[in-house]
DNA sequence: TTTATTTCTGATAATTTTATCAGAAATAAG
DNA sequence: CTTATTTCTGATAAAATTATCAGAAATAAA
């Protein structure tokens, strides 16, 4: 469903935050070490969330990513920065010019899922859901 | 949300049940036309469906491929045939690991989509489909 | 001001997916 | 039986995604 740069985007967002709840900062090991997911590849993928400012950074010591405070972050502002927004809108056919005027033949049925899962992702909150694994009620790994 | 070889093998089918209502067997060029999709390509798939018996193929002059007069086909079979039951199935944050007793920090949020999308595969027939193609309230390309 | 730490940037490699091609196997039709 | 047509098979190429690496830029702390 999503690409791998975005489950591990996905995956790493949601680390920094339950660790910005904790007031700490973890750099990219420590991120890639917590999602268990490959360094570099997972750098590139922070760094490219961080220039959206989807999540903020500090370079040097002590330095690393981090969430603001009072951050409304959704699970569809992370999907839409790293896959873009073709899960939400595009054509399940992969047809150029499919609309309900000019629909695909599984046009009607894909649009209830599709708008499920657009409705789902933007009303999750990260915060939200950093809360659950503060709790130990989910896991990020394994 | 689904590979390109998929795509181009739902719209392959999709035609190929069409013209089967039409008692008529398109070959790989007919059908890469129909569909606007690459001809080798397109034949690679088409064979794939047709080792796994999804659809039927015959050899030789007036050849190509074909549908059970009274084929129960549904887009799952199509799909999984194709991409496989991970869209069904697997994590949306890819953990190797992810179930009720160990969820992930989406596992909830996405169950209700993924189960919709399988309901929806496995209740929509190729039949059903290609019968809004034929009346021309549907489209295969553009 | 120096040093250690860390993100950031750009280049490169490996893998997977997408796409193409040539020729073998099968088969209907003449 | 021969020929033309078509699927089928295996090899190969191109593009995209996934993954790695080296070094520059920034910055906090000593």
């Amino acid at each position: 469903m999503f690409s791998k740069a975005c489950e591990y985007g996905i995956r790493s967002v949601l680390f920094i935050a339950e660790q910005s709840q904790l007031d700490k900062r973890p750099n990219i090991v420590e991120i890639a070490k917590a999602v268990d997911s490959p360094e570099p590849f997972t750098a590139k993928i922070c760094q490219q969330l961080a220039r959206s400012g989807i999540i903020l950074s500090r370079k040097g010591p002590n330095g690393g990513f981090y969430l603001e405070k009072d951050s409304k972050l959704t699970l569809a502002e992370i999907v839409a920065c790293i896959d873009g927004d073709s899960i939400f809108k595009g054509c399940s056919l992969g047809l150029p010019q499919c609309s309900a005027a000019h629909p695909c033949p599984v046009h009607d049925q894909f649009n209830d899922v599709r708008e499920g899962l657009k409705k789902m992702c933007e009303n999750t909150t990260v915060t939200q859901l950093s809360e659950k694994l503060r709790k130990g009620e989910t896991f990020l790994k394994i």
